[in-house]
DNA sequence: AAATCATATTCCGATACAGGAATACGACAA
DNA sequence: TTGTCGTATTCCTGTATCGGAATATGATTT
């Protein structure tokens, strides 16, 4: 079995550069495809097939206007990776880590009666 | 060019589910291989690959003890994940969507003066 | 109808993954 | 020192990627 496909969820999806950057400008409100590839810097069938993988994970949505296609994010799917890495914040914030270090510190001095 | 290895950064490593049920199972506290091995009901080889890419990208460290090598957590890349995510909180989270459809509404009134 | 613009799809090559099986390695026990 | 336990590494195979180049599709203009 090789690596899952990069359309099988957001963390696939999300995992490529190229197409956090698209979601980020996006962010900004609906585009054109060819505005994206100028922004980008990047060629665009790339581009057109980094946001069909993100269409299919559900992260665009498209919509016709004459000949453009205009993509619109849909930041729903990103919830599912929301969800588990907060449960990760305490890990490196600052006050949690002093909170660990103060705790640690009252551990100490327990320790110490039982001496 | 192929995809971007997995030991790139926290998200190409998390992107597996199986390395984020090991990330799981180490959020509860520092664990031998084997623990993880039944704990997961996945083969020892396939066990020590996931967490050597994990040690790659920093979110586990190892200490030996003994014939043992115990994990532990290190949330700190996952940062880089959670400060990306976050941004986009404001799409899905639902007291944002109303507030969103307040100011849609007093949009619509203000336009009716306009007429 | 022909030309053109905006976008999507296909074909290519190189890369590297994930799981399975077998095996190597290092620490400890007998 | 031989054996055994806990873990890491290697080899294999099928699969899917990403970028580049070329081409196809579909809507619009001339």
């Amino acid at each position: 079995m090789a690596r899952a496909a990069t359309t099988t969820d957001a963390f696939n999806a999300v995992a490529e550069p190229r197409r956090r950057q698209l979601l980020d400008l996006l962010a900004a409100g609906e585009r054109p495809v060819n505005d994206l590839v100028e922004l980008l810097g990047v060629a665009q069938p790339q581009v057109s097939k980094h946001l069909a993988v993100l269409r299919q994970v559900g992260l665009v949505e498209v919509r016709d206007a004459g000949r453009q296609r205009l993509y619109r994010l849909n930041g729903h799917p990103l919830k599912e990776i929301y969800d588990w890495v907060q449960s990760y914040a305490r890990t490196w914030q600052e006050r949690f880590e002093l909170l660990d270090a103060v705790i640690a510190e009252l551990k100490e001095e327990e320790d110490d009666h039982d001496d």
